[in-house]
DNA sequence: AGCGCACGTGAACAACGTTCACGTGTACAT
DNA sequence: ATGTACACGTGAACGTTGTTCACGTGCGCT
């Protein structure tokens, strides 16, 4: 049944990445799928309601990607951290589209909660490990916003320099989380 | 000269208040001044511009809040985070409004090199000194954008919690700075 | 008196999200 | 075969947005 829907959703996130968040028009959208604006309203609501199911689309994937399993704590966290970042870099406006809804979805809180139980297994109170979990995802919402922010003005620094950039501002963090366990 | 523009800007903030980002529109902004939208395009050529002067206007003032003299370096960071924070929540939307432009004003800047300097004085290496100033700077942009986001849609935690919660991350940020600084 | 300038009007334009009455075609049950 | 249901799309419209432009108006200066 939804099959004419996710047609529409993998087009949609296409288009967004050739046109940017602001290009993204119904019309435009309705033209690349060779039909009128009007007719993408029988698929979703609202260009809130398909703005979001995008989101939930690119948020979703990090299936097995993170270490989940026994990894020490410190290195699960550097991976959900750059996987986040990841997600929101490998699309144009990314970091915009995902921080304007955030009503976040089942799969992110399930990793959230998983990762705050394996910070109380390495020995921190629990109200510890969530303000380590929360600064943490601040922190990459905050740098990756700002990155491509500047990124659609010029393109300064290069992508390396970027990269290491955010790493050691999160080992920075990881540092101060790692002397609160004592 | 620029008299009436002073009061398109401070009539402009005024709104933004009461409607949001998203109800700012030209049309209402003019009724509000007793003119048609027409007319305010001879005090500001766009809506950006008028926006990237809003932010100016709103991010400049932190004159003599941040304590600059010869204050520790970790009490002069708290201050301009919390600063850089109370600026962003005593204005609707102020997190979204700031974060969407971001060309950073000359006063911004000065802060920014004071701070480093500062860092360096207390025996950080220059490029860590500058990682410690990004990494804050994210946090709290990241922090702030997240709840300002969550406001809109329900008023979960109480003030209180919330400045509670943010210093406590901060907390762990500047702790990660200190021990990277031996 | 006359020039200039700051300011405002009003009507229009293109583009946007959205709605709605109306047509298709295909599939399935009778 | 016929009829009915449904998924899908049309095309025209509506209201709202940012923006432009030719044209007024009134105040201050010389």
């Amino acid at each position: 049944m939804g099959e004419r829907r996710a047609q529409v959703l993998q087009a949609a996130i296409e288009l967004l990445d050739e046109v940017g968040l602001d290009g993204l028009t119904m019309r435009l959208l309705a033209s690349r799928l060779g039909v009128r604006a009007g007719a993408l309203y029988r698929h979703y609501a609202s260009k809130q309601a398909l703005l979001d199911a995008m989101v939930a689309h690119l948020a979703t994937p990090p299936a097995g990607a993170v270490p989940s399993p026994d990894h020490p704590w410190d290195e699960r966290l550097r991976g959900v951290a750059t996987g986040l970042r990841e997600v929101m870099l490998t699309h144009r406006d990314g970091a915009r589209l995902m921080s304007t809804f955030h009503h976040p979805g089942g799969e992110a809180v399930a990793t959230f909660h998983g990762l705050v139980a394996t910070l109380a297994a390495a020995g921190a109170p629990a109200d510890t490990a969530v303000v380590a979990m929360d600064t943490v995802l601040a922190y990459v919402n905050g740098y990756t916003i700002e990155e491509q922010a500047r990124e659609a003005v010029t393109g300064a620094r290069t992508r390396e320099r970027r990269d290491q950039a955010f790493a050691d501002g999160l080992e920075l963090i990881i540092t101060g989380i790692r002397e609160s366990l004592s």
